[in-house]
RNA sequence: GGGGGUGUAGCUCAAUUGGUUAGAGCGCUGCCCUGUCACGGCAGAGGUUGCUGGUUCGAGUCCCGUCACUCCCGCCA
């Protein structure tokens, strides 16, 4: 390097005029004239105008800069000096000044780049595949650095937040044991110990429970987290969370401290005030308004039950469910009467897929109700519709029977997509800086597997059940609360807790007793926890906020995989190194182990 | 494991009902151009239409299979 940057690329205004300053970076865009030559030097923070004249330079140093592709590295020396009155360039911070080269160093020259990068909308169109395998230049973009930058300022406002509030740091290991309860583990074959293995984490939850019996009192970690699930937009097979416990807590301590962390933080990285305390919703309610325990509330479009109505109606589909204990919901997708038939069969196949039979609808046309089944309906059916739906012409109803749960459920998506189809059409407009921020509480404490025929536990086993209700954990499961809460925006669920069992027997009984897991396996798999009770467990709690999808909805992005600098497909490969890949033989036979897989043809 | 979408030049896309030599913009190469900033002008190169098999006189287009990317369901205590 002959030259040391004196300035970054976004750092010269009308005050530098006359200085001689060295600006180092990759070659943005290149534009010559035949005679002059233009070459705006970027870097991470903006990029400046160098100007390189024929009637200076020495030949050689002219003909190198007209020979330089985009991205190649250099290093140019030169005097600051206004531009020509007219030549102004207002969409650049710099855009007042140039560079006159007198001197530059080529540091790497580049060769022809696999897709463009220097317009920001065709590079946004660029297929995720290049993006992925060609990702340092995907990094490059000003986009996908300012989501790196969002990140970064949110870790340190996390951890100076947290610091504040006397929170300790810990980390805890990423080789753990193997607690084959929840999600598929990535195991790691142990060298020393032949055919045992290690499990990575799928959250820290058992090591920061340990910690709070340890007398930490107050922990958190941006922890490493790693699940071998099938992956979606919002889910990579290792991510991170802020991960906080406490002791000698509530749930109101919880809710207060991770409102002000979230306040800090979108303050920090967006300038933006979010109202505090967050509204706070029942499952059941967010289930009943919303069809979702993560609903988005920046639209209405809420769902209305009609159980009621529809309990002795002539239309079989609505009566026949509520005699089997079921519901009849609908909602109203206001002025979406216009939807195509395309659309209409895309949010049946939704429903579908989410365990409807089909989806009834009512289309309100030129003062008709336009709908298969509107002729079942008898006259009271048709204003109760009307008053509580408050249909007028223009809106599109659309209705589910059946469970409780699905039939929401169903909704709920139905919801989603069709405010996402309005949205498209201008038909509903959410501004892009508005954060609904609520908490679901009072879920139930537990499940029911129909298949395994057992009830499990719908957070984790470690869940203490709302005081007033334990009496129940035995013989009536369904209707214990659980202390457990979720911290929801605009429809993504950020993160979730809750207050935790800290007497071993409680635990031993949801173990043995409701979870009906064997003395053997709740020895094996969770003795040491069970044995730290026994020795002073201060009552605890907390809760883990997904880091990713957090970054995500700050960035305005629907995918993590722009928040993540590496990120993995969606069947978990790295395109860029090609991860993961076979090994050595040898390296097998080191760690006990031995493939059984089918070559391939 | 299941369902939907995509795959055509380096990139983004087009190609009527299955019908001539598969086109355009950007990028690339060459030439021209001294105030551009997504510079401009002229010319040119560039294709195993993801892969495999089939139907057909004829396949980018239709069918079977397969691969990759993506969205959703299952799954994610």
């Amino acid at each position: 390097m002959k030259f040391k940057r004196s300035h970054h690329c976004n750092e010269l205004r009308e005050g530098q005029i006359g200085e001689e300053v060295v600006l180092s970076g990759w070659v943005h865009s290149r534009r010559d004239l035949g005679g002059v030559i233009f070459i705006d030097v970027r870097d991470r923070k903006g990029r400046t105008q160098t100007v390189f004249d024929p009637s200076d330079l020495p030949k050689e140093l002219y003909e190198t800069a007209s020979s330089l592709h985009s991205e190649s590295v250099i290093s140019v020396k030169g005097k600051v000096r206004r531009r020509p009155d007219g030549t102004d360039n207002l969409k650049i911070e710099t855009g007042r000044v140039e560079i006159v080269v007198v001197e530059m160093e080529v540091l790497n020259r580049a060769d022809v780049i696999p897709f463009q990068i220097d317009d920001p909308e065709a590079a946004a169109k660029v297929h995720e595949e290049h993006r992925l395998k060609y990702r340092y230049l995907d990094l490059r973009r000003p986009e996908m650095l300012r989501n790196l930058q969002i990140r970064s300022k949110a870790a340190t406002t996390t951890r100076v937040f947290m610091s504040e509030q006397e929170f300790l740091e810990i980390e805890t290991p990423t080789l753990f044991k193997s607690t084959p309860e929840g999600a598929r583990e990535f195991l790691v074959p142990s060298r020393i110990h032949p055919g045992k293995f290690y499990a990575l984490p799928q959250s820290p939850q058992q090591y920061k429970q340990i910690l709070m019996v340890a007398g930490v009192d107050k922990y958190f970690q941006m922890a490493r987290c790693y699940r071998d699930e099938d992956l979606r937009a919002d889910r990579q097979p290792e991510f991170t969370q802020i991960d906080i416990e406490m002791s000698f807590i509530d749930r109101e301590d919880i809710y207060s401290l991770i409102e002000s962390l979230l306040k800090r933080i979108w303050k920090e990285t967006r300038n933006l005030d979010i109202p505090t305390p967050f509204l706070r919703l029942s499952y059941e309610e967010a289930l009943n308004r919303y069809g979702s325990d993560k609903p988005d509330t920046r639209f209405d479009m809420e769902i209305v039950d009609f159980t009621e109505e529809f309990k002795t109606s002539q239309f079989k589909v609505f009566s026949g469910a509520v005699k089997k204990g079921g519901v009849v919901k609908a909602l109203n997708a206001k002025g979406f009467a216009c939807v195509t038939q395309g659309q209409l069969e895309t949010l049946t196949k939704l429903a579908i897929s989410c365990g409807a039979k089909g989806l009834a609808f009512i289309k309100v046309e030129d003062g008709n109700w336009k709908s298969p089944i509107v002729k079942f309906f008898s006259d009271e059916e048709k204003a109760a519709l009307t008053e509580k739906l408050g249909i007028e012409e223009g809106d599109l109803i659309l209705f589910a029977a059946g469970e409780w749960l699905s039939s929401c459920e169903i909704l709920g998506a139905i919801r989603n997509k069709a405010s996402e189809i309005l949205q498209s059409q201008g038909k509903l407009t959410i501004p892009n800086d508005q954060f609904n921020f609520l908490w679901v509480i009072e879920f139930p404490l537990l499940a029911f597997d129909k298949e395994m025929n057992r009830w499990y536990s719908s957070h984790h086993p470690f869940t203490a059940p709302v005081e007033e209700d334990v009496h129940n954990l035995i013989d009536n499961p369904k209707e214990v609360r659980g202390q457990h809460y979720d911290v929801v925006v605009n429809g993504v669920e950020l993160g979730g807790g809750s207050i935790r069992i800290h007497q071993p027997d409680l635990q031993r009984t949801v173990f043995e007793k409701v979870l009906q897991l064997s003395e053997e396996i709740v020895k094996e798999r969770f003795s040491y926890m069970l044995e730290a009770f026994r020795y002073g467990c201060p009552p605890h709690g907390g809760i883990a906020l997904g880091f990713d999808r957090m970054i995500a909805v700050l960035c305005g992005t629907g995918s993590i995989r722009d928040v993540i600098a590496f990120p993995k497909t969606a069947k978990g490969t790295d395109l860029m190194t090609d991860a993961p890949a076979e090994v050595e033989p040898r390296q097998l036979r080191d760690l006990h182990v031995q493939v059984n897989v089918a070559d391939k043809e």
